[in-house]
DNA sequence: GGCAGGTTAACAATCGTTTGTTTGTCCACT
DNA sequence: AGTGGACAAACAAACGATTGTTAACCTGCC
């Protein structure tokens, strides 16, 4: 689904996926809508708990507030990559056109996006900088990456985050 | 199609909302997959022409190559939200996945972000910065704003493409 | 025996696409 | 000036395949 996106994906491809028949994953589902919304919530959840824990092992260390929005930002980038960028599918189709679905997404995104809101809030910046746009600034980026990510070309989600992290470290963060 | 996606747009809607039947659509196009083709060559260039009056609008104001970049990245995100932002349906179901299709496409694409390649080869940078990932940074923060944008909360694409960029600008252009 | 976890087969609807036919328009020819 | 043919552009209707979904039935385990 995350490659193919939600439309691009049958029933029957994923009932082959997981070894069934297409008629037996309405013994576990109501709906294709539903199975989206547990396999959205699922995929949130542990991108969070992984968010979590790399926010816990940054303050083990003691780390200031720059350092613990690059640890959330590498984490998070890993999560994309590793669970197939699924976030990248709802975008255009779900929110705005599609009517019920969205809600419960809504809500789990923000739910999730509210940790990198307390992120920003944490860090000291010049009068005039958004918090808002900056943080969607690099949620944009972030996002965008395993479009053009290739672990062929020798990348690798904390080299990546940690040069986009550099923009606005050396921007703001007093950094060389 | 660029808001419900390719897959979610079926013949049919194509054929309603442009005032035909659905089998008038194959006088002028071989099959949707080739519909889409002529869409997304048209939005490129559409999007190039834009780009490239916008440099030539700069060059003729003297400006430098950080303006020129930020008077690329306004006519890119403007052109995004003006079409409806067609670039995000393309990432993660067609290419990759796709066969045929994505080769024309991966090639327009190309050919619109040498446009930018030249933009960032021109900027004075410190040497330890990677110019490819700090163009798809750049890239990525553009082509994610329309999913956000809203010009009911008052965002217009010229200031957002300025408070993307200032973060740029502050790092490395030595502005304040 | 009951029930979770499937299979099997089919349903109506919609999908991309094709075929045959009908319009309107312009140009050549008498 | 009038008429017939050629052609672009659309209509009308259907094709087989695939879609999400449902119902009835089987099977192994507690």
């Amino acid at each position: 689904m995350a490659a193919k996106g939600y439309d691009g994906t049958s029933m029957r491809d994923i009932a082959t996926a997981v070894g069934m028949l297409p008629g037996s994953l309405y013994y576990h589902f109501d709906s294709k809508e539903s199975l989206f919304l547990a396999l959205h919530q699922r995929v949130v959840t542990v991108m969070e708990t992984r968010v979590r824990e790399a926010l816990a092992q940054a303050d083990e260390s003691g780390l200031g507030p720059w350092d613990r929005l690059e640890a959330a930002s590498t984490a998070h980038l890993e999560g994309l990559i590793e669970t197939g960028n699924l976030v990248a599918i709802v975008s255009p189709e779900f929110l705005g056109e599609r009517e019920g679905i969205s809600t419960q997404i809504r809500l789990e995104r923000r739910r999730y996006e509210q940790i990198f809101r307390e992120l920003f809030a944490a860090l000291t910046l010049p009068d005039d900088v958004d918090r808002t746009v900056l943080r969607l600034h690099l949620f944009g980026a972030l996002n965008w990456a395993p479009i053009w990510f290739d672990t062929a070309k020798g990348h690798d989600a904390r080299s990546v985050a940690r040069q986009i992290m550099a923009v606005f470290r050396t921007a703001y963060a007093g950094e060389s």
